[in-house]
DNA sequence: AAAATCGTAACGAACTCTGTTACGAAAGGA
DNA sequence: TCCTTTCGTAACAGAGTTCGTTACGATTTT
């Protein structure tokens, strides 16, 4: 998993977009809430809105909503949209391939770590944008 | 996930000494299946000492082996070893508390994603060292 | 025309990661 | 005992990444 927080962000992100259902929020206001800069802010909404998950309005009034239900969006969707998955990462140097370990362990370790991506995945699908709203609300 | 490569580079090195059971295997030897500097692969092996998977022996005629049977050795255990688990990744800046998501989000989202990170690691510890060695030796 | 807002490029500071050198500690052999 | 080998670890540099910031054009409303 990536070790910026681009996905913790996002969420939260659109969980205030979730707060305010039907109405077009400013970079600024999320800013507020996540507390960085608007720029930041619009970075993971323009990604958000090439996954197809926000819709953006420029000009004045204009702003940022959710493209679908908030129910119908899952964790996973935003953590492809925002992280795009480039595969388990090896080192710089291309391991030896004179040595039966270094030959082959790149195609048989992207098997297992592939296996425990999706499994991570799919566990992110599982929870959405409404659930997470209504968890925060109650606190 | 953590960007860096050394779980990878660490199931690697755990490969190596696998595939010379009963025999203490040199750093140096190890780097050069790697293709790193024997420092990176010492460094890697300290923590796999800490979490007990292998066991060292200074001196001449010393080196590395598993602790423990290849097959008894799975590759969440390594994932942990090596990459010492820091939980979900915000900002650096703390959200805003005078906002009802940015309140609450942290815990919510720890939950969530620990839950992703705990499938994640079930998937890696199906697998074990033994089959990764006979995948690699079988190509 | 003016104001508001998104979209994006450019840049710097801080941080991370890997590789490298260096050197002490431990263990074995001559 | 002395020398060689090897681990253990600190220190540092170069490359890369990440976040924040400024800037500015494009678009939309008033």
């Amino acid at each position: 998993m990536p070790r910026n927080c681009r996905f913790t962000t996002a969420v939260h992100v659109c969980a205030v977009l979730a707060n305010n259902p039907g109405e077009d929020v400013t970079s600024d206001y999320v800013a507020d809430s996540v507390n960085t800069n608007p720029v930041v802010v619009r970075r993971l909404l323009a990604a958000l809105a090439r996954a197809g998950l926000v819709a953006s309005r420029r000009g004045s009034g204009g702003g940022y909503r959710l493209a679908h239900p908030a129910a119908r969006i899952d964790l996973a969707a935003i953590a492809i949209a925002v992280d795009d998955d480039e595969g388990p990462s090896f080192g710089p140097n291309p391991p030896n391939p004179a040595c039966p370990v270094g030959r082959a362990i790149k195609p048989v370790l992207a098997e297992a770590i592939g296996r425990a991506e999706a499994a991570r995945l799919a566990e992110l699908r599982r929870v959405h944008l409404d659930e997470i709203l209504e968890k925060l609300l109650a606190v």
